[in-house]
Formats: C-alpha cells, structure tokens, sequence
DNA sequence: TGCGCATTGTCAAGCGTTTTTCCTTGGCCT
DNA sequence: AGGCCAAGGAAAAACGCTTGACAATGCGCA
C-alpha cells in the first residue's frame, strides 16, 4: 500500500541500497546517479518508514522527555528547548507526561525503553531509584534534574538555586524587609529542598530570623492556602518569597482575598520567571533559572554520553 | 544485546510466535503455556520494540498531535486529553509544535508521516490545503478545529462559539455596559472570525453597535497593546472583551499602566477559561469552551475514522 | 478402532529499511 | 596491450516482531 524504498529504486532504475546511500548521504552514490534517485524520491513523494529505518540500522535516533505536568508554566520552555536542541542534533524526540503520579512514571519509562530511546531526560522527581537501573541496564542514558549523582549512563543537571535565593533575599533586605515568609514546595524533592536551604542559610547571614516557613504543593492552590494563612498571622511578615511563580500568585491571591494590598501591605516574590509572573497584577519579583537552557543542556548532555561512552 | 523475544522463547521454552500470542492476547494459547510465557517476560524483564512491532504488524497503533504552541495555556490541556485518550484507546500518541511557522508545519506532517499514524489531530491553522492532501493520500486521517469541511478522511471538530459570546455579551449587557470594545484575533483564522461575528451579531441583537473592534494576536502582547490603545478611547469603552484569556490579561495590564482601575473604571472579560483567568487579579470573567473535551473527541474523531472507513 | 474436529503450538514468510560484501566498470600506468 | 585500482552500484543478509498456514495432540463419537 505505502510507498516504499523498492518503489523509488525501480523509479530511478537502481537498486534500493542505492536509494538507502543518497538518502543517508553516505557518499557512496555518483553525482548521476544521485540526482536521479533524489527526482525519483522527491516526484513520488517518498517518505522512509521511522520503524523500518530505526530496526535496520539498531539504532532510533530518539531521545525522551519526561516532565512531572505539561500544564505546569515551568514545562513547555523546557520541553521546547529539549525538542529543538534534539532536533538539531539529528533527533528525533519525544514526551511523556506523569502527571506527579508515580505509576504513569513508569508506564512512562516502559514507554521509552519500547521505543528504544537512546537517552532520557527525567525532569520529574517521582521516579524510583528501580526505575533508574532498569533504564540503565538497557543502556538508556538518563539525566536528571537535580537528583542523582553522575555514574555510568546517568548525568545530572544542577540548577544554582543558592544565587538565584540570595538575589531575592538581599533585594528585599534592600527594601528594608526583616521579616520575610517562605513558601516551601514538597519536601522530598531535593531542588525544593535546596532552595529552602539557600533561604535560611541568606537570612542568617543578613542577621535575619528565617520564618515563617509555610507548607506548599508548587501550585496555585497551595500558594492560595499560604496566603490566606498569612493573612492572619502575628506578627505579620512583611514580605513573602514563594518557591515558584505559580505559588507566588497564589499567595497574593489569597492575600488580596483576605483584605491585604498587595504591594502596599506586602511583597511577593516568585521564582522562575515565568511569564506568569509579567502577567500578574502586580507583577512579581522573581528571578530567572534559565528554563530554555535547561531543556537545551539536558539533550545535549544525552547526546554527549551516547556519543563518548565512558569506560 | 538487547533483549528480544527470542530470548523470552527460549526461556520459557516455546517458539516466538507463542510469545506473540501471549504477549498480544490472541486466545490461542492454553493457561498453562501462558502462564509460563508470562512468568518468563516478567523475570527478563522484556519489553517489546515498538519499531520491531509495527514494522510486522503493518500498523502503529499511533496518533499525532499538532499544535501552533505549547506554551500557549490553550494547549496543555488539550494535548493532555487526547494522549489520555488516546492511550485509552490502545494508541500511542506523539506530539509536534509548530510554533506558528508554516515550515515548521510542514516539517510535522512529515514526521507524522514517517511515523505512520493512523491519524493526526490538526490544532494549528498554519497548514496548507497540500499539505492535507498529501495526509490523505497516505491514508492519514486528519481532525481540524473549525477548518475544513469533513470529507474522507477528514473530520472536523466544530465549537460553538456563538453560545460563548453570547454568554458574555448578555453578562456585560446585564451589568448595564452597553460600549462593549472587542479586541480580535488574527484575522486569517477562521475559529477568530467566527467570534468576532458572533460578538457583532449579538451585539445588534441588543440593540447596540458593535465596536470599536481593536486588532490582537491572541497573545499577551497583542492585549497589552489593545490596552495601552483602549486607555485613550473617546468616547471610552465601559467594557472590553478579549477574544481570550491571555489576551484579556494583556489589556488588563496595558489599561493599568494607563492608569485605569479594572474593573471599577472598565471590566474585561475572557474566552476560554484558562487556569490564567482564574490566576489573574482581578480574576476575569470567561467562558469554558471544555479545551479537555476537545483533546478527547480528537482522538476519538480519529479512531472512528481509522475503525470505520467510509467508502 | 478409526474418524473428524477443536485446541495448542510451531514454522517460516514477510514488514521496509540499512549495511556488509562483493561484483562490475572504466581509467590510468607501464 | 595488459594489469591494477578506485569507485559506483547490486545482492542479500540482517533487524525484532507478527501472522497465516500448517502440524501435532487429544477428545468424543459411531
């Protein structure tokens, strides 16, 4: 039915691995011969078969994502950059969705061990430490997020939290804010963790008491509940760094619910720079980790380890 | 290397195709061979190659999705009903941005077709009329929003925005606005034009005239600008509608630079019902059009297709 | 006992490519 | 003229799986 390798050869008269060498560049092809063939491919308007390319040549070409949730405003710049950066290294991509739920993580995992990926970003926490050898011992690369430390097949990409913390918090301190809230994210995810950490490490150094230190999920509804928290809190801080963007809208959400002006009566700061944060009414301080990089090293951490394979 | 499924054979001591049969639940093997199979897959841990699989099979069991943008928080949603769907369904789904570039439009009908899906959702509008052609030549079937009249091959979602801009219409005619301002979309979309029409049509329905009508490009941007412009109206709009949330964001943010209270001086209202409406202070009165509907009957538009083939 | 039939499995031929091996040219050198 | 070599191209064997044709087995029944 589909058009075929054998189509095209009998088209330009040659024979298929003719055909398979102009496609494929190898350079084996004289410059005749390879117009012909690239007239035959180009008139009938074919286009190779991914599967049958990828069980030939054992090799698929692909690389994987896996993100927590596409819905989250810290995903799709990642998963873009991923994408494109794959791409022009000749890759073809693609994406799994978890939906913070550890069961789909592996069902996304399986995904890409079927499709014979040769590396995979993991960019979600909820993934088990099983998980990761099963994918190492198929010789899928993987890079995190935060998580492992670098061994055989695994990279890992760290995110210099502690800057990024340090700059919200001295540029408050510099707005004569002492008493500074925190919006925390999940506490088994170490990058939440680190960016606690960085917090309270720069308050003590400014001399400041750290806390309140407020409970959140990442999400907007955790920041509403946060913020309706602090509304009612004494003494009152006078100023609120949220753990993410999205947590810092809805902290001054629920602080506007509750009566408060925001900026007037309070700061909000975020983290990320979304562009959520440009849209916000206020907009929000918040400071950028350079989402589109991220997406962008980690194909390029994949396809450094499956090029050079280490020892 | 890699394992195969003639390891699992082997291991469990039958032939391939006894594997097959189990692993694709033909009913053609008895319990107990079954049960060994099984056993056998479990303790190798053996995952079938998808490639492999297809290639024998004749068919990838795939869908595809094009989107214009997944940064766009129209989409996420969207893409995340149909691949739930989808994999409901029994299919595998991949994804493709546009970016809102024709070429790059080009570039993912191709790899849908490499791929082989058996149909793909088209969610963008920079396509070409060849380009569907070429799908549908390849027994590809296709899905548009509001685009093309369904024909073989080729189905079409219709949404009714009509209802949608009534809603709102009637909402800001009851809260005794009668100068409704309507910032567009791209004009070149047909899914833009109809609610453009539709807000003209309802407005005259009320006895009002319709305008002024201020061009967008359903981005922050576009409302930004239409805001900053509507700040200095004569004589002013006691109420702007935006063709959707993003863009009603933007014109909240460009009527508060001017100096405008929203929604004391001026209410804005959305389209589509986005998280962003509900993120946004003060929130923005929008209208659902069920974006998580829409990925869904998607993929089910598309497995009627491929299930059903119309003579 | 012998026949047909249902039930389980096996065999082997593909699926559409790539890739290794090998053959055929034709040109160049002596 | 004869020999050699490089280069272009063809033949065919994979790749890992599915699937229809077919073989073996055991059963009921006359």
């Amino acid at each position: 039915m589909g058009l075929t390798i054998r189509d095209v050869a009998k088209a330009a008269g040659v024979s298929t691995a003719t055909v398979s060498n102009v496609l494929n560049k190898t350079g084996k092809v004289g410059r005749r011969t390879h117009r012909v063939v690239l007239s035959a491919v180009k008139r009938l308007g074919y286009i190779p078969d991914v599967h049958a390319r990828h069980l030939a040549s054992r090799d698929s070409r692909t690389l994987g994502i896996i993100v927590s949730d596409i819905e989250n405003p810290f995903f799709p710049e990642v998963i873009k950059s991923f994408e494109t950066r794959a791409r022009q290294l000749g890759y073809d991509a693609i994406l799994s969705d978890t939906n913070y739920d550890p069961r789909r993580t592996r069902k996304a995992a399986e995904r890409m061990m079927e499709h014979k990926v040769r590396g995979v970003a993991v960019m979600t926490s909820e993934i088990s430490l099983r998980l990761i050898h099963e994918l190492a011992r198929r010789r899928i690369d993987v890079t995190f997020l935060d998580l492992a430390p670098a061994r055989r097949y695994v990279s890992n990409l760290r995110i210099n939290y502690f800057s990024g913390i340090k700059q919200i918090v001295e540029y408050l301190y510099k707005c004569e804010h002492h008493r500074i809230a925190f919006i925390a994210g999940r506490p088994r995810l170490k990058s939440n963790l680190a960016r606690l950490q960085a917090y309270e490490k720069c308050m003590l150094a400014l001399g400041l008491e750290p806390g309140p230190i407020l409970p959140g999920d990442l999400r907007f509804e955790g920041g509403l509940a946060a913020g309706l928290t602090i509304a009612n809190l004494l003494p009152r801080p006078t100023a609120v760094m949220a753990i993410n963007d999205l947590t810092a809208v809805g902290v001054i959400k629920g602080l506007m619910k509750a009566g408060w002006r925001v900026p007037q009566d309070i700061s909000v700061t975020g983290f990320d720079k979304t562009r959520l944060a440009e849209y916000s009414n206020p907009s929000i301080t918040t400071v950028d980790i350079h989402r589109d990089m991220l997406g962008q090293m980690a194909a390029d951490a994949l396809h450094e380890l499956s090029c050079a394979p280490n020892p």
